[in-house]
DNA sequence: TTTTTTTGCGAAAACGTTTGCGAGCCGATG
DNA sequence: CATCGGCTCGCAAACGTTTTCGCAAAAAAA
């Protein structure tokens, strides 16, 4: 029921409100009658305690929040699936904020945090040239977690992937398999996930000597930009034969601008890309991907936030804790 | 900075905190002089208000609340994307809850919203025999507007879309392109999705005079089953030439079964379904959908759960909008 | 001038919980 | 018998806002 408190149950158990409350939270100096009574009446009502009272007087929230660029991802959604997971195992709630890959919009996002809103911040950060909002949650001694898109300058646990090894593994078995070009497409890029995995890349191109061959091309966020882009390399003069794509969204567009180009894949282009699409097998031809372990990075990032919030100690490895993604070859690279 | 509140400014700036209060909130009856000091020092500090201190005061909590069977899914994900535009611009915070089929966590997490925690409630519900967890909602005066999957018997403003009509329009063109025996792949049923998807898939068979003819298959939610059901109806006696899959998951498995089986889409199959996938165009064969304008009626859903918020009439055509899908006609119903 | 209105602000009560402390009561212990 | 300690429970103070009311002083009207 709507108007039940705690007040209108004392009153008609002829209690304290004080009384009324410890009975309904267990407590030891509360008679096992009286709780009995209590609760019963409770019960009845469907009583729960108003959490924004409870939340004021206790100065938790029992709420996390969870900040992420988009969740039209298959990434982020089912990263948000184990985060949710745990938290309703735990009795949390979960705020989500889209931040659309705006920085503004993230630092904004996460001043309205800073108050007592959450009591904790999982986050995989959009770009941005500082992250003072994130700072700043350290001195609220707001505790974060960071997931996949990590900021190295702030201290604060991260889960993350192999992601470099994986990139570079991918790149290196392409070169095998008889690639000689390959171009990287990545997203505008000091993000964490760009450099690490177009490290591996390059490791890949220098370990068989053919670093001077890199192309590395920045795609925007902007839908088209990307596209536009890709047509120009793939009608330039020296074509790549092979595309390694640094997320999703750029594998996906490659295959349409080579639909669009009438350019066989794989014939007259390798392509492969870091993807948690469920439906790469599907494609034509199924696309070859780097899965990253996204549900159990949800999970992991969730539980270490929870033992930070509950003030425990971490784990000697989860202050970075390292996940294991795994390639998926297909046909979209058979050479 | 963390330990803020007004009761520091104030005594700061020799103001009594109703002052202050007022100040930033810019009420009329604080002179614009003091207003200014007030703001200057408030920027000094990133003063944010308790965000469970005012709820308390004003018994509202500036949060709804989304509610859905899971979220890796692209129809839920792009609903959410919408909403969340939506609720940013009107600064409401947004509460995720995932019940993954299973209608007693619904009911329970639907309690939790009851005591004030979320202002207002957009659900897609899970199958149950009956709703009294949204009944209850009703009584507590907290706004429920449906998405997607309503209940027809509880009275709240609902968003769908014109999903008979394109069963119907689906099925009927792959009659007229010569398929005979259609198989309709529906999750366990009472759901008003799968009824309604139903409804104008036997229409069109109705209409064709091949009623007698109907295949309809109920695929439970669990993972492998579904691929079990299909298997069995593929390689039966009397196989159907066609399946139109009420979600996107059963046309995914139909692929994913028909490779197994070696059957060839759409020689040997022609395959249809409602799907959000924006990828269908890339598989092999590019796939058949329906798609649901998922992002505009998350945006469409929230605009109404906020005029019932605020108190503002419904314009007659919201108690029950209906938005527009549309067919994407691929060679996966190529005959 | 006096009266009324307006303007700007302060004191204090609320919102619904949780919790420190103290009070009464009991049986047990000295 | 006096004291003590353990059980239950009530009183009241918090938590940080918002808001009602009231009160002065200033401004306007008389």
């Amino acid at each position: 029921m709507a108007g039940t408190d705690l007040k209108k149950l004392a009153r008609e158990l002829n209690l304290a409100v004080s009384t009324v409350s410890r009975a309904l939270r267990d407590s030891h100096e509360i008679s096992a009658a009286t709780k009995a009574r209590v609760k019963a009446l409770a019960d009845k009502y469907g009583f729960r305690p108003n959490p924004h009272a409870s939340s004021l007087r206790q100065a938790k929230s029992r709420t996390i929040a969870v900040v992420v660029p988009e969740i039209r991802n298959n990434f982020f959604s089912q990263a948000i699936n184990g985060i949710e997971l745990v938290a309703q195992e735990k009795g949390y709630h979960v705020l989500i904020y889209l931040t659309h890959e705006n920085s503004k919009q993230e630092r904004e996002v996460v001043q309205l945090l800073q108050n007592g809103r959450a009591d904790g911040l999982l986050i995989s950060v959009t770009e941005a040239e500082s992250y003072p909002h994130l700072e700043a949650c350290r001195e609220a001694e707001l505790p974060i977690v960071f997931f996949d898109r990590v900021v190295d300058e702030i201290d604060a646990p991260r889960v993350i992937t192999d992601e470099k090894l994986l990139a570079y593994q991918t790149c290196r078995r392409l070169l095998e398999s008889g690639c000689e070009r390959i171009a990287f497409l990545t997203m505008a890029g000091n993000l964490s996930i760009s450099r690490h995995r177009q490290d591996g890349y390059l490791q890949a191109l220098k370990e068989k000597g053919k670093e001077h061959l890199s192309i590395i091309v920045e795609c925007s966020a902007a839908d088209d930009h990307s596209r536009e882009q890709l047509k120009k390399i793939l009608s330039g003069p020296q074509r790549p034969d092979a595309v390694f794509a640094a997320v999703e969204k750029l594998a996906v567009d490659t295959y349409e601008v080579c639909a669009e180009m009438e350019l066989n894949i794989p014939e007259d282009l390798c392509v492969a890309g870091f993807s948690n699409l469920t439906v790469a097998s599907l494609f034509n031809p199924p696309l070859t991907t780097v899965v990253q372990p996204a549900y159990e990075i949800g999970k992991e990032a969730a539980g270490i936030l929870f033992r930070l919030i509950e003030g425990k100690k971490l784990l000697p490895g989860e202050q970075k804790r390292v996940l294991p993604s795994h390639l998926e070859w297909r046909r979209s690279t058979a050479r």
